[in-house]
Formats: structure tokens, sequence, C-alpha cells
DNA sequence: TCTGGGGTCCTAGGACCC
DNA sequence: TCTGGGGTCCTAGGACCC
């Protein structure tokens, strides 16, 4: 490839409409037509809103409070990971009848490189069609599909026109579309990267791309080139299958507590889930960490973190718990404890093998065997002694972005 | 009853070694 | 009669995505 120009490409990116909220709508008909939010329990934000509680301006990360001020006859619906998965995995199912290069981007969205499959199917044009309706007579959802060159404009295309869009950016048409586009609209470009381009003077990406890269380097460091191909609608960037993507880096979780708190012993309580939930994930994945870090953020939302290395990986919950209270130990509270984090990084991939010595062997088997079961019928069936009088779970937000089983390359038992 | 959760990548500074 | 420089690992924080 280097060297060369890039071969032409057609893909694909498809969005789900309202995912979450129209899988709801399907699996409960009295709510459909109606303004749904589907929302977590216990401190947590609107996830997704159906189209008709969007039109009431009910919008993705407003509190249940909110929410309600903006539309009084909303229908709040605590989210089902299992439901969107289930669902998510049939669809990506569907995706491949049509080419095996199909990157899940996340639970609702996927990224699907046709350009192999074309004089298959004709166009794809012809492959968009096909996709929607199979996904709208499967499972009564629509979706939102872009067709460009490539990833980039692909993401954009699929997001001129929703719900149920089918859009084309052909690449005679791509400088001239660029001219109008304003920055923000490209994934990649948040708040903070369009206010600094906007105060260079930059509004459009034909203006980013017209724009000295020498500037945009200086800037932004190595994001100044990327921005600049950004500008132009260029983007070599492949579609990545599951099956060549790279291994996960981290592996983590965080809560909103339901209340904040003060008392150690509370705290500690939670550190113990988190620490249970990261290290059997960890040990579903069959990875260890050697670094262990905590999260704290205080009532006034300043977030805090420190971390901690180790001599060896661990994905031991006993371990990671005692790393995190060793961390949590050096922090000085000063404030009510609003959310608490823990992850592990520095990741190594281990070969499954059980301790040489009886005593480890069987604690290792009971991890497995209790793993089992929560692995089956869902965090926390089964627990330590020390969490079975902790009512409050605190709050398991689902979230669109949340990547479905399997994504990973990782081994999954 | 303001402001979710899981990730990746980047930066900048410090420790340490040769 | 001043204390260079490169590489690597670690840490804290921030931007961004869904």
């Amino acid at each position: 490839m280097s060297g060369g120009e890039p071969r032409q490409r057609t893909i694909l990116h498809i969005d789900m409409n309202a995912f979450f909220a129209s899988v709801e709508q399907q699996a409960n008909p009295s709510l459909q037509g109606k303004p749904i939010a589907v929302v977590g329990s216990g401190r947590t934000v609107v996830t997704t809103a159906s189209y008709e509680a969007r039109a009431f301006g009910v919008k993705t990360g407003m509190n249940k409070w909110e929410a309600l001020q903006a539309c009084p006859h909303l229908i709040l619906v605590v989210g089902d990971n299992r439901k969107y998965t289930h669902t998510s995995t049939q669809i990506n199912r569907i995706f491949r009848d049509f080419t095996p290069e199909v990157e899940t981007f996340s639970i609702d969205e996927a990224f699907l490189d046709v350009t192999g499959s074309l004089a298959l199917f004709g166009s794809a044009e012809t492959i968009a069609c096909r996709i929607k309706a199979l996904i709208r007579h499967r499972f009564g959802l629509t979706c939102s599909i872009g067709i460009a060159p490539n990833k980039l404009l692909a993401k954009l295309a699929s997001d001129m026109k929703k719900p149920d869009g089918l859009t084309i950016i052909r690449p005679e048409e791509v400088t001239r579309l660029m001219e109008i586009i304003p920055i923000q609209d490209l994934c990649g470009i948040g708040v903070k990267t369009r206010k600094q381009l906007n105060s260079l003077g930059i509004q459009t990406c034909g203006e980013l791309g017209r724009f000295p890269v020498e500037i945009l380097r200086r800037t932004f460091g190595v994001i100044g080139d990327r921005l600049h191909l950004m500008g132009k609608g260029i983007d070599d960037s492949p579609v990545v299958p599951v099956e060549e993507a790279e291994e996960v880096k981290s592996v983590g979780h965080s809560m909103t507590l339901d209340r904040d708190l003060t008392a150690r012993r509370d705290i500690l309580k939670y550190l113990l889930q988190l620490s249970e939930m990261v290290g059997r994930r960890a040990r579903r994945y069959g990875v260890a960490g050697k670094t262990v870090h905590l999260t704290i953020r205080y009532a006034d939302f300043t977030t805090v973190g420190k971390q901690q290395t180790r001599n060896q990986a661990t994905n031991s919950t006993e371990e990671i718990y005692a790393e995190a209270v060793k961390i949590l130990d050096t922090f000085e509270l000063l404030q009510p404890v609003r959310l608490l984090g823990v992850r592990i990084t520095n990741l190594c991939y281990q070969r499954e093998q059980l301790p040489l010595f009886e005593k480890e062997r069987r604690k290792a088997l009971a991890t497995g065997a209790m793993d089992a079961v929560n692995n089956r019928y869902g965090d926390f069936s089964v627990t330590f002694g020390s969490l079975l009088d902790e009512e409050e779970k605190g709050s398991f937000v689902i979230s669109p972005a949340w990547r479905p089983e399997g994504i990973r390359n990782v081994e999954v038992k």
C-alpha cells in the first residue's frame, strides 16, 4: 500500500436509530408511539430517548428531573443490557451476510467495507436497502446508513438523515461538500477542539483543509496532520473486523453512588464490589493487570485519580481490592465521595492454568464456579459475604457505546 | 433533588539507567 | 569551576468517542 494511491473503497456506516428506546418499544407494544427514555437506576441520566420524546426536547445526558421537565408524560424505562446485546449480535449477523469486513463500532453502530461485495450484490445502495429491509422485517427497527469512500465520510453521511436515512457521498462530491460542512460534524472533533479551531478562524471543513498544516501541528501536536486530512475528507483508516481487533488495554468499572458517602466503611464496600466486577471481567477475558487505578469524584465534581503498579499482574478480586484500598488510604478525603472507579491496565494475556498447590487450586476453582454463575445469571447472583447486606448496588448504567460480549479479540470462555 | 459509564490516546513531568 | 543526552517506565490529567 505504501507509496501508491489507496484503492477506491466503498464503506457503509450503519447507525441504529434510538436503538435502546426502539428495542424497548418493540418488546412492549404499549410503549410504541409514546415518548420514552431509557435510563439506569439511581442517579443516572437519559441513555436514549425515543423520537417521540426527542420532539419534546428530551436528550441523551439529561438527568431524570430535566427530562421530566421537558416532557411531563415521559415514560422512564430502566435499561436491559442483555436485550440490547442480543439484538445487536443478531443485527451484526445480517451485516456479515454482505461482507466479512464488519467493524462493530459500538452496540448500535458498525462500519462495513463492501468494496469486494459490489460485484455480487450490484451496488452499495442495493446492499444498504437490503440491510435496512432485513433489520426492519426481523426486528421492527430502523437505521440510518451512510455510503462513502471512507469511514470518516460514511459516518458523516449516516448522520445527515435520521431516522431511517440513506445518504450517499460520492468521491467527486467530496471537495464541494467539505466547503459547507461545519468542523464539529466530523467524528473526532469535540467541543474543545472545535473551540480551538474556531479561534484560529476555522469554521468549515474546507477552511480546515486549506489551513497551514504546520500551524495545526504546532497547536495540536500529532493530531495536527490528521485534522488537516479530515478537513479534506481524507481518511485511510481500514475497517477492522473483530477477529483482527487489537487486544483490550484496560478493564475497569466506575459508579456514581446513589448518595454521596463519607464513611470509609461504606466506601470500602463499593470498592470491593467494583474490584469484583473488574476481576471477574478480567478473568473472563483471560487478562491480568500490573497497574491498579482508583478514581474518586467528590461531591463538587472534582475528579482525582491515582495508580499503583505492582510487581505482578493480577486479576484476583482480593488483590485488586487490597491495592485499591491502599491507594484510597493515600487520599485525604476532604469532601463526600460521589463516584468511585477501579481499573486495571498494563495488561498481560494469560494462558489458562490452575495453580500448582492444593490450597490455591481450590480457591481458583471456587472463583471459577462463582464467575460462571454470575456470568450466567447476572452480576452479584453469588458474591462476597460483605456485599450481601448492601441493598444499593450503585448505578449500573448501560450506554449505547457499551461493547457487546465478544466484540473484543479476547478469549471468552 | 444539576451533570453516566467504558474505553483509547495523548501530553508532560519525574525517576532511573547507561 | 557548573550539571549532556537518550531511552524507558511510571504517574496524573485531559480530550474524545459511543
